[in-house]
DNA sequence: CCTTCACTTAACCAATACGTTAAATGTAAT
DNA sequence: ATTACATTTAACGTATTGGTTAAGTGAAGG
């Protein structure tokens, strides 16, 4: 995807394994092209860039290191992705502190009533940029 | 992008801002397909094409309500997700444990030697399919 | 220098993504 | 039955993605 904004970026980045395999080579050790492409089964341009986009979405930094160019792991949009993906945790996570538990269960039961609104043809639905 | 894996599914999923804006609606309670579609600036089948993706990457279920059919958030895959990112805390989490502190410390002094291996012209790669 | 090595860019291709409008489907209501 | 409403599917256009091979570019090395 064309980055969009940072967060979308991100997680268009993430969607493709042979990156998340670049990522998960990255937090062992800094690594370069052929270092990279080596375990991969696609040819090194296609690696190139794939670490173009990674390096687009912030997620690596890169630097010359004479005749060799170094990639670097950026785990600080993660954090923004793993922050985004938190707000979601009270839905699956069964280890509730007692508000999230009470708050758990008013949806609970919200879900329960089976009806959303109780006519769905009269929408009043509030404009929700909440976040993106 | 099409579910070659189920975490890449959720990921692509991810990337797109209207889902994500969806998601964060439903977080709140479930809602019908003109629901959804009223606060967005794009028209109903696009809508309609939307939650069929997130269906795919099982984000969200659905079921009829009489003439409508009602979306529901499933927060399971976001799950995955979230534990796939948190294998890369350590490379962002000022807030480590006594044994992170020991890993990033050595992480860091690697790094600060400024070459990844001695001689990056001899490879010693692992296949490293540790995840995807 | 001139070659070699590491990597990137260019040109191309097939498949997918995301939007549109128009037509089809299914349920409800008259 | 007929009409209306909610939603999906079809058909279409354009942009992006992810791969390829072939042709640059830049630094090292003989």
């Amino acid at each position: 995807m064309a980055a969009t904004d940072q967060l979308s970026a991100v997680f268009s980045a993430l969607a493709d394994p042979t990156r998340r395999a670049i990522l998960a080579e990255l937090a062992d050790r800094d690594a370069t092209v052929t270092e990279l492409a080596a375990p991969l089964p696609i040819s090194m341009p296609a690696v190139s860039r794939h670490l173009k986009v990674l390096e687009g979405a912030a997620l690596i930094s890169r630097r010359r290191l004479g005749k060799w160019r170094a990639s670097r792991l950026e785990a600080a949009p993660l954090r923004d992705a793993a922050d985004w993906i938190e707000r979601y945790r009270r839905f699956w996570d069964s280890s509730l502190t007692r508000l999230d538990a009470h708050l758990a269960a008013v949806q609970a039961a919200g879900r329960e009533t089976e009806g959303m609104a109780q006519d769905p043809s009269v929408p009043d639905n509030k404009v929700l940029d909440k976040e993106l």
